[in-house]
DNA sequence: CGTTGACACGAACATCTGTTCGCACCTATA
DNA sequence: TATAGGTGCGAACAGATGTTCGTGTCAACG
């Protein structure tokens, strides 16, 4: 980890990511000097060269503020805040998200884009409630990530609303004819049969997350 | 969202954000002016101070490159990387993760802090393989987030290695005098008793997260 | 003892960069 | 037409900031 770093150096590395969690910018070096007690900001910039021979940062030369750490912080477009809208419960409906309300008030989730699918567009979240979703290893008080969209191909699992049971599900689909087969993620369980105009798809399930509270 | 923004603050905002994605530092003042083909920088000045009233922005006086952009981009503070180190399966022992190969090789997982607790310390990551975990409604291929921790409080979901089974499992913990209980997730399912001798924590259970690849 | 290399010092320099100010343009309104 | 407010222009200023260079210190080593 720390690798032929001089206690300076390193003392260095530790404000500039301590003044970069502080600020949503990098430190000048004499912010760096100041801060270190140093003496000149030639010591500074020489320790600064060292650093990046190291590859513990990056500079951009004759640009003021111009220092990144490498790898230290995850970019910011790897990251999507995803809106928690609501709650998911067999029998609830699944709630339109209002897309004005959604950025004052609502609770965001922030998760890495690895994690959905690397495209942020339509994505909303929703807490489980009860264990209707069991089948589908959802537990109660999961959160499950779903991309809106109102059609869906054969095979993927996608959130459903039951017109005639007012249900909300979350299914494998797979469309035969003109039913539509629904089956649940546990093989043990026998799937569902519908007319396709009973089905309405909200969205896809993209990803579940489970925290454990403790 | 966009309140009484003129077409040029609207462009200065685009700019800056995608400035701030390209670089990890916000841009200058003239650097804004540059690509925005503004003659003057107090012209720059005076929407930025427009945008710094409309709550867009915030502006730190007398610092190059004061910019930032409030509430845009999640805090990297927020964010943390967790290592994946390898699988967890029911014949598997955890593997140790090496705190030198994790730095440069190793697959990192990202995950905001609230999904596993405030505490980055001592987290790691493994893919889960096989079916072994379905009663605790962890499924193949699910990444499971562990604490790395040897020793836990009662009703606490762990990771342990059963040294005579030679066995991985995840199991909420009991500890019963001499012996330990071990109860699945899964209500319906019998629980495990073993001599406390038998048994290693590996680890305490933070996060389950099911990324659907499609 | 002299040399070498790593590290530190202080000062000066050249830009970079935020700020300020007087003026001009335009539209809405009285 | 006159006025006021929002916006843009150009230039100048002051301070912030990265860079450079000659010098100094000190430990390791021949």
């Amino acid at each position: 980890m720390a690798r032929n770093l001089s206690r300076r150096q390193q003392a260095m590395l530790e404000y500039i990511e301590r003044f970069l969690e502080d600020n949503n910018y990098p430190p000048t070096i004499r912010e760096i000097q100041r801060d270190l007690d140093i003496s000149s900001t030639s010591v500074v910039d020489y320790n600064l060269n060292i650093l990046e021979q190291r590859n513990q940062i990056r500079r951009n030369r004759n640009i003021s503020r111009g220092i990144e750490i490498v790898g230290r912080f995850p970019s910011p477009r790897h990251i999507v805040r995803v809106p928690v809208v609501g709650q998911i419960a067999a029998g609830l409906p699944i709630p339109v998200l209002d897309d004005f309300v959604q950025d004052d008030l609502t609770e965001q989730l922030e998760i890495s884009t690895e994690l959905v699918g690397n495209r942020a567009q339509g994505l909303f979240a929703l807490r489980v409630k009860g264990l209707s979703m069991i089948d589908a290893l959802i537990n109660d008080g999961d959160l499950v990530i779903l991309r809106h969209q109102d059609s869906c191909e054969n095979g993927e699992t996608v959130a459903v609303w039951l017109r005639a049971e007012k249900e909300t599900t979350l299914k494998k689909f797979y469309r035969e004819g003109e039913r539509v087969r629904l089956q649940p993620a546990n093989a043990s369980m026998e799937p569902i049969y519908t007319d396709a105009m009973n089905v309405e798809i909200q969205g896809k399930l993209v990803t579940v997350v489970r925290p454990y509270m403790n």
